[in-house]
DNA sequence: CTCGCGTAGTATCGAGTCGATACTATATGA
DNA sequence: TCATATAGTATCGACTCGATACTACGCGAG
């Protein structure tokens, strides 16, 4: 963590890597807040929280094996207990219903209610940032959600964690010879909606250059 | 608010641009709980939430009209009441020092003290958004920067808060002839390390292009 | 078949956030 | 000088969050 001289001929061009990385970590931080803030707004007329519109948000959108208080804490990155009360929170409001799972007795499925997805809905928009992104072009657009999708993902790999992406960017999904969709872990054929649900089983296609020599 | 259509001709090759957006928004809030779940361990040691890392933050680098408790409301999207706690946990804690103003009474002063310079340097780092941010080229890093910084000035000014930038980018900041500076809007000199703080005073240089045809 | 172990989830406690409301004290200005 | 605005604090209640301890179920080895 020295700065230290840098060995190789230093290039003037560049504002010192290490600052960069700290203004994108703050710029990313700043703009998460600004989100956590307007998410607040959006919750407080509805009693809700914004850790409460990221679990209707993540409840609307994900598939039958992702649906548990385990996976959306993986998801939220806090422990099963801490999620535990929040879904404790949003039945008692009547947002979220709870059904036992047919196979496993251990197992709960969550599922959002009607007044639940209503819910969803009013807390979604807000609006602010598109104008922002309306000021950028399509390709620029497209480069920044590439980018982001990229420090996504290494700061998933970096704590360990879940990337809860859909079928399509999936390594265990198969295109079966009559053109069915099967997923190569649990061997069960998927619907075409199966197919743009989030999954907590979800590995990356690309494992990515190996990183040393 | 209601979707309707194009009124010009549709770009077949945007995905429609609503779901980029909420792509987009997805996309900054994941990142943000990610970041926010790194900040959560790297101050869990020290007995630190994640908004004490963002005070300890602010304070080493705002400048001396924005070092009180509401200056530190606006920059977190909070009430002061709720600010006003967390300075006084962290002044318990012994990180953050008080000082009255010498001018008006009524005003406070928050700096670090040593401990609360150390335990911030402890804060920082966290790494993994390092990463992804190695795997893309200089242009790209840099458009990242741009495009970032666009969308939280939009936000900003979608929620009428403040902007907290520095100097080089505020329209009060002058020039002298002698090479000095000033503030335009305090008419107080400035030295050469005030124009690097962060100011709750500042206002961005152009003010965006008007939106009408 | 039951013992042990792992997994899924819940219960409870304490520290802290956060907003709302109400309050004090100082500044400003008509 | 009296009203009003500004800066900040105090207190309350609902909630988050982690830690710890707990229940219940599934699964495999003996």
């Amino acid at each position: 963590m020295a700065p230290g001289r840098l060995p190789r001929a230093s290039l003037p061009r560049d504002p010192a890597p290490a600052a960069e990385a700290t203004r994108l970590h703050e710029l990313l931080e700043r703009l998460g807040a600004a989100l956590r803030a307007e998410a607040r707004a959006a919750g407080a007329d509805l009693g809700l929280q914004p850790v409460h519109a990221e679990v209707l948000g993540y409840l609307g959108r994900c598939n039958r094996y992702s649906d548990g208080p385990l996976a959306l804490a993986e998801y939220l990155g806090l422990t099963k207990g801490t999620v535990s009360q929040s879904i404790a929170l949003l039945e008692r409001r009547g947002l979220v219903a709870r059904g036992d799972d047919p196979a496993d007795g251990r197992k709960v499925h969550l599922r959002l209610t009607p007044a639940g997805k209503r819910a969803l809905a009013r807390l979604v928009p807000a609006g602010g940032l598109e104008a922002g992104a309306d000021a950028l072009g399509h390709a620029e657009r497209a480069a920044l959600l590439t980018a982001l999708e990229g420090l996504l993902r290494a700061l998933q790999r970096a704590r360990g964690g879940r990337s809860f992406g859909v079928c399509g960017t999936c390594r265990h999904f198969l295109r079966e010879p009559d053109g069915g969709r099967r997923c190569g872990l649990t061997r069960e054929p998927l619907t075409e909606r199966d197919a743009t649900l989030l999954c907590r089983e979800h590995e990356g296609l690309a494992p990515a250059a190996a990183g040393g020599p």
